[in-house]
DNA sequence: CTCCTTGCTACACTTTCTGTAGCATCAACA
DNA sequence: TGTTGATGCTACAGAAAGTGTAGCAAGGAG
């Protein structure tokens, strides 16, 4: 791929970072990663995607130094992706909550 | 567009939001709402997407009640959209500090 | 009646994603 | 040696999502 970051031609870092984030299942994969490493095809049966998007993403969070593979145990989080992941940790506790609030709308028959 | 919640069969609301999240222009959707609200027209020239995702995004934020309309001053972040936009402002500081440490990578000619 | 703003839709075109198959490399094992 | 399995990854056709431009309907102001 290797295109110019989408939406955002402002230099702003922030910018970037939401683009990036913003992309299918980036956020899943770093979520995904915020344990233990996994190899591709573990990744890619945990995700539910298939393996041309994966590698696709894969490559964009390792441009991105966020994600690294390491040969003996597989794909993981950089030091920098685990930074980003901490900022990330407290959606799982509002998750719970966004969802008994919105459960009555109809959005829950999805979940 | 109501379709069921991508990639997460579940039943876990983390998987449910990092989903919604995932999607294109939805976090740059509620970034630009943090301050004030915005009417259809200036999100759309604010985010430089089509009129047809917008109104779709909006959709999506309106029913997880992230987003409402209203008439008086346009589109704005329901209290539960503000929970979260807090956890997401540290994002903000944190992403200057990953631009400068990607930005040897190329990645940089992108900002 | 005309003009402007509002949210939003229509539609043809392009890009992205999916789903399945399969390649190349390496290590283990018979 | 030769087969089997795991590894990361690519190819490709079809389906889905996003783009860009035009325009509609409703409401308010003049």
């Amino acid at each position: 791929m290797a295109k110019p970051v989408r939406g955002s031609k402002t230099g702003r870092p922030i910018m970037a970072l939401l683009d990036l984030l913003g992309r299918r299942w980036v956020l899943r994969i770093v979520w995904e990663l915020r344990e233990e490493p996994k190899r591709f095809r573990e990744l890619q049966d945990a995700i539910g995607a298939s393996p041309t998007i994966v590698n696709a993403r894969l490559a964009d969070l390792r441009e991105a130094k966020l994600v690294e593979l390491d040969d003996a145990t597989g794909y993981r989080l950089t030091p920098l992706g685990q930074e980003l992941l901490k900022l990330f940790l407290p959606l799982h506790v509002w998750s719970e909550k966004w969802a008994r609030k919105v459960g009555g709308s109809g959005l829950q028959d999805r979940l």
